[in-house]
RNA sequence: GGGCCCGUGGUCUAGCCGGUUAUGACAUCGCCUUUACACGGCGGGGGUCAUGAGUUCGAAUCUCAUCGGGCCCA
């Protein structure tokens, strides 16, 4: 068997990736003697580029799948797309130098689904160079019929329940895209701007928006406020437009802000609405879908918003109404997308209630990890004050199934029988109730969030032949999209299947760069898998990913991670190398314990030890601590002290002693590459390809064997290990060669079994019982506070003071004796002798010796 | 303005339902070719655990305040 020297990823990683059978790996949608673990993988938006974040939360991924999978569960780890939307839109308008109004709808929509089949293309491909698991025959695509015609079916259910409704309602408005947008899409920037203080009709008011002017429908005071209360109910004409408003109350005005009166406009911000709806208020449009002004606007008709603002401004301070300006720091709310500030329009749109109990109550359900992140759904559930707005003014996207009669006027809701369909180019089966079969389409198309929201109903096989498998297991997920995705998800399945969508949602944080920032563009400290893949390897990135940062938390992206990983797979090549060459012809079977040295055991206990503690930390998707033990293992348990310890016994002639460390070694390298498999596929998989039949990637998580666990093993193991490591370090501290003989080893205490320090030593050893030829001279006193402290409380710290500051000497004659006295404040106190330790020096005694000591045991040695 | 998270050697981090000398990695310094590995081994230096107060026999750990950083929302 020749096994290269050195570990190259760039042959080994492709040749596995092109030679395993991704079979392995999918659902078996009739299996029901496994318990199920659906993965509700989030479908990324096809940009054509799989970048850092996505791959921190895919791996993160691919770990639990890989896992769960060798633990017995029938996994699924599908992958879709979430494809609609509008940055696409702009992309194809940028490579063809069109607007989209310039070409037909259909033909549009075309150029959008090529540029997506490509970019999805690509980020397969990224997904498949970092050996993810997925599971490909569950993909999906939203934009494809049989996806979105879910889309629409759901869309028909909600309707037909009442949870769906059109309506004219203010909505948050991108005057730029012309389009509604949610609350989710709004973000929020600082920025200055004066508020205006103005004569109107007898009061003062002051307004950070005089532009609205013409849309002022009352004018509003508190109650409570003497300075103006007598005006309730009257009349005022508005400046510039000379139109009567009321005067009313209401004890949401601030006194203390501005002049203490307040201008309402339809609408200026979200408490302009809320007055209107409260105060049964009339509406007044001032500003059209293209944000600018409309004929209300008398002479300012036709303005952009900035424009109007400036000519307004100007003509208040001409006619004399305008008296002073002062600066006022604000939060514009923008479109996400393109950071125009947003308008708050009023029109007619379709709407999906928000239970805010169910969603409270169904977030309950679900096991938060970290736990806090529930904090952030529930603040966002309690402050919801409007429906969900789902039509979009786009054109790529799912269709709104629903025509209009051009006779009555009626909408028509789309049967679910009828979809996929696109009102646009077909028409409806079925004549108008009243008889008519004249139909206009609605043209506006649903919010990407319609398509991803119901992604986990999608995956546990809703409205398909097979069994319908909701809740799903986990939803892996940025903290980022928690209002937004999964926010809707528990709506929408919640209110189409009365389930909570998945048992636990982990939240990962964002990747940011090594100057710890949000990795960016304009930042210029983006990098992206692939150049990682390149420089090193896959699984050197995915050991960043697991042991960069815990879950929950932000991770930075560091190379120097990426370089210690690539360290770490060479030192276990090398290990794993080393051990092949001695297992040639091995052929493993089980052997009885009695068979095993100490130190096998001692290996063995150790191994179970942290296949115990691995298991639990992928339990708890700690992969950081996970990894970290086995790394932890392999590095000083295994390759500096076992290997180096069993040496003698792998290159001697003793055959028993042989086979036992040939066992050991197996059991151990079989072991690790099951643990490595979910972390590393590529480098487990060639690891295991020597030992194994198959696919590490279908056999069983290694289980704990409870009876090889053995505290007193591990002490005498413990032991072996610190005189190989002591008499290691002493030839290294006086310039020997670390396989120089002494002249002898006498260690002063018992063991069975002196081969492998014989073999580790190089030197002839010799165990003496009694005592050396020494003197043990007591040289301090370590009291334990851990006994102690609970049992003195409040003397506790005079007995400690007292111990050390006794003779040394005398406390270790009382401590001989079994019990040690202090005195504490003219008191006598008698300890146990667990609460005293006593540090000793052994002194030569003539001889030119050097002693070592070894927890506690005295070892000469001889040069 | 409200809420959440976080401050530990030069850098990043573990510990955080209190207990002797604070974990590990990277970096740094010194020594070593040793029948797996120099992408290695052995050893060293480097920390008032953000600051201040409190609780306690005892605080990195619990409480409060202050300062600093980040995120979410209004």
């Amino acid at each position: 068997m020749t096994i290269p020297k050195e570990y190259d990823p760039h042959i080994i990683e492709p040749k596995w990736r092109d030679s395993w059978d991704m079979s392995m790996y999918h659902f078996n949608w009739k299996d029901n003697s496994r318990p199920q673990f659906i993965i509700d993988t989030p479908p990324p938006y096809p940009t054509g580029n799989f970048h850092i974040g996505n791959s921190l939360n895919w791996c993160y991924i691919d770990f639990v799948a890989r896992y769960k999978r060798m633990c017995g569960f029938n996994v699924m780890f599908p992958q879709g797309w979430d494809c609609h939307g509008l940055p696409t839109e702009v992309k194809v308008e940028e490579i063809h130098g069109i607007t989209k109004n310039e070409v037909p709808r259909e033909e549009f929509r075309n150029m959008c689904r090529e540029l997506t089949v490509g970019n999805i293309e690509k980020m397969r491909q990224t997904m498949l160079n970092l050996g993810f698991s997925t599971d490909w025959s569950n993909e999906f695509v939203t934009m494809e019929p049989e996806y979105y015609s879910k889309t629409q079916r759901s869309f028909r259910q909600m309707y037909d329940m009442g949870r769906l409704y059109q309506s004219e309602h203010p909505v948050n408005w991108c005057p730029r895209c012309e389009t509604a947008i949610a609350f989710a899409e709004v973000e929020y920037d600082a920025r200055e701007t004066k508020l205006n203080f103005l004569h109107f009709d007898g009061l003062e008011i002051a307004t950070t928006r005089p532009e609205l002017l013409a849309a002022c429908v009352a004018v509003v005071i508190n109650p409570e406020d003497d300075r103006y209360k007598q005006h309730i109910g009257s009349t005022v004409k508005v400046p510039l437009f000379g139109h009567e408003v009321k005067v009313i109350g209401d004890e949401a005005v601030d006194p203390s802000f501005g002049t203490g009166v307040v201008m309402i406009c339809t609408f200026g911000d979200k408490q302009d609405v809320r007055w209107w709806l409260e105060h049964g208020l009339p509406l007044r449009k001032a500003i059209d879908k293209q944000g600018l002004m409309t004929e209300i606007a008398g002479k300012y008709k036709g303005m952009t918003i900035p424009e109007c603002k400036q000519a307004i401004i100007e003509d208040l301070k001409n006619e004399g109404y305008l008296y002073e300006q002062k600066s006022l720091d604000q939060n514009v709310g923008m479109c996400w997308r393109c950071s125009t500030p947003i308008e708050i329009l009023s029109e007619r749109q379709w709407f999906i209630k928000i239970p805010n109990d169910e969603i409270a109550k169904a977030a309950n359900e679900i096991e938060w990890l970290p736990e806090y992140m529930k904090v952030r759904l529930d603040n966002w559930n309690n402050t919801m004050e409007w429906d969900w707005c789902i039509s979009r003014q786009r054109l790529f996207a799912t269709p709104i199934p629903v025509w209009y009669c051009k006779e009555c006027g009626e909408a028509m809701v789309a049967k679910e029988e009828w979809m996929p369909i696109d009102p646009t180019t077909q028409q409806p089966p079925e004549a108008c109730k009243c008889g008519c079969t004249e139909f206009e389409a609605e043209e506006d198309v649903l919010d990407t969030w319609m398509d991803s929201s119901i992604t986990a109903l999608h995956v546990s096989g809703w409205l398909t032949d097979h069994e319908m498998r909701l809740p799903t297991q986990l939803r892996p997920q940025g903290h980022d999209i928690i209002r937004t995705w999964a926010f809707y998800t528990i709506l929408r399945s919640m209110a189409i299947q009365g389930k909570r969508p998945w048992d636990s949602i982990l939240i990962n944080g964002m990747v940011l760069g090594e100057d710890g920032h949000k990795m960016s563009k304009s930042l210029g400290n983006v990098i992206s898998p692939e150049e990682v893949i390149k420089d090193y390897s896959a699984d050197s990135f995915r050991q960043w990913a697991a042991i960069g940062g815990s879950p929950g938390s932000d991770v930075m992206f560091r190379w120097k991670d990426v370089v210690s990983a690539s360290r770490f797979f060479a030192k276990m090549w090398s290990i794993y190398r080393f051990s092949m060459s001695h297992l040639e012809e091995y052929e493993h079977s089980e052997i009885d314990a009695s068979e095993l040295k100490v130190v096998d055991k001692w290996l063995l206990s150790n191994l179970n030890r942290l296949i115990a503690s691995v298991t639990d930390s992928m339990e708890k998707y700690q992969f950081d601590e996970a990894f970290k033990a086995v790394r932890g293992f392999t590095w000083d348990v295994l390759a500096d002290n076992y290997i180096e310890l069993v040496k003698a016994r792998l290159y001697g002639e003793d055959e028993a002693g042989k086979k036992a460390s040939r066992y050991t070694l197996y059991v151990a390298i079989d072991a690790l590459s099951r643990m490595l498999a979910p972390f590393a596929p590529f480098f487990a998989e060639e690891m295991f390809s020597r030992i194994g039949d198959g696919s590490v990637h279908v056999q069983a998580w290694p289980e704990v064997c409870d009876s090889l666990i053995d505290e007193d093993v591990e002490k005498s193991g413990e032991f072996i290990k610190e005189i190989a490591s002591n008499v290691r370090r002493y030839k290294s501290e006086h310039g020997m060669a670390l396989n120089a003989p002494l002249e002898k080893i006498e260690i002063y205490g018992s063991l069975d079994d002196l081969t492998d320090v014989l073999g580790a030593t190089n030197s002839p050893v010799e165990m003496i019982d009694g005592e050396p030829d020494f003197e043990h001279v007591p040289v301090n006193v370590k009291p334990n506070m851990g006994m102690i402290g609970p049992k003195f409380r409040g003397q506790a710290k005079a007995i400690i003071n007292a111990l050390t500051e006794a003779n040394p000497k005398k406390i270790a004659d009382e401590l001989a004796t079994g019990k040690v006295v202090v005195e504490v404040d003219g008191q006598t106190i008698e300890l146990e002798p667990e609460c005293v330790e006593i540090e000793k020096e052994v002194v030569s005694a003539g001889r030119a010796v050097d002693v070592l000591d070894i927890s506690g045991v005295p070892v000469v040695i001889i040069r």
